[in-house]
DNA sequence: CGTCCTCTTGAACTATCTCAACAGTAGTGG
DNA sequence: CCACTACTGTTGAGATAGTTCAAGAGGACG
């Protein structure tokens, strides 16, 4: 039943690019938010990389939790698996744009897939030391810390993901999420804006660090 | 100065295996409880694949506190990371016994490094769902779960690794952790044993799979 | 026999979760 | 244009689970 939708999907893909694309040998995919790129279950075909925007991976639990492993974002590599089916979920957290290699034919452009896979490996080690940490105030700074990490010249920038996409991503609740926001609003390390309060500035990176630590 | 450590370490096996192996061309390397097998910032110079025994692989925070990334039984690789410097440690739990391969020189029976960074990943990725759960209960119904799945033949297994290694694995107090063996015991989900209470017998491995979902 | 270490248990505290209400925004349709 | 709905984010109050601090039990070892 996998397998039929996994077929299904990819085959969808081609159709899909072509009307976003001009050129035949651009080979990027455009999604919108929320898109679905692949799902648990299919066969595990390509790999991405993003070009623009971001990517949310996640597993469902047996009783209906969702837990986000990862976000990618520009530049980031995702889909290498080390069986041939899909172990988890990839979706686009808002319009997003991906390059996508298949696995199985030979690379005209040879992949270090083995540098991916560190890469990927040293990122979930990274993110096991911060829900490690016992406080949620130091989870939420460590994430801040890391999308801060993906701006590094802008005075501001837009998360992008929802508060329910953080708490998944840190194991917590949204509201906790939500408290521990206005809690880094009081402490003058941050300001938020936006529709959603999902742009930040970051008024104290000092601050913010020192409570990484 | 670290460097300077790592290469002093590394020249040291040798000696050590001399010490321990008869014939010449037995590469294991034998090592007792809590001896180090390699420490943050020493060069990389070698993956290892565990013989007998099992490996903890930690990361010291800047506050000194200690988070277990993963435990190495047989069978299972370790030591192979993105740079060519160690980002963590690796110690022996108990009395072990590994092989080691040299990353640098070309290998003589060639060795599929995509292959072990895919495991650990998906290893990590694992873990990370385990660290997730917000009840301590299930935390530790999932760690004990993972541990008997390495003894699928016998009734009762040796954890080896203390309360206090399995805490700073599963992101809990020393306490909690024995709180919630208590609780297990309790729910005669299993029985322990032993001069540190670290042999398991399992009674209700559905109970126990029950606990995890 | 005393010391050390690990594990366990108790009691108080604290942080997070849960449940609930409300505000702001966007989209829909009269 | 204005209700109406839907969704996201925020805030409050009480319940709950884990941490912290403290003490004690048991084994290992000199």
């Amino acid at each position: 039943m996998f397998q039929d939708r996994a077929i299904e999907k990819y085959t969808m893909v081609p159709g899909h690019h072509q009307g976003t694309c001009a050129s035949p040998k651009d080979q990027s995919i455009k999604l919108r938010a929320d898109e679905t790129i692949y799902s648990e279950g299919e066969y595990a075909l390509a790999i991405y990389q993003v070009e623009a925007g971001a990517v949310r991976i996640y597993r469902l639990t047996s009783n209906g939790q969702r837990h986000i492993l990862s976000f990618c974002g520009k530049g980031e590599w995702f889909g290498l698996e080390s069986g041939n089916v899909r172990t988890d979920f990839a979706e686009a957290i808002c319009e997003t744009r991906l390059r996508s290699f298949r696995t199985n034919q030979e690379a005209v452009v040879p992949i270090d897939l083995l540098h991916i896979a560190l890469t990927n490996l040293a990122k979930a080690q990274c993110k096991q030391l911060i829900i490690s940490e016992q406080s949620a105030l130091k989870r939420l700074a460590a994430f801040v810390q890391e999308m801060a990490d993906r701006h590094p010249e802008d005075a501001e920038f837009d998360m992008m993901m929802s508060r329910s996409d953080i708490a998944d991503y840190l194991g917590l609740t949204v509201e906790t999420v939500a408290r521990s926001f206005t809690k880094l609003r009081e402490k003058r390390i941050l300001r938020l804006a936006g529709k959603s309060q999902r742009m930040v500035r970051l008024l104290d990176r000092d601050a913010l660090i020192a409570l990484t630590i």
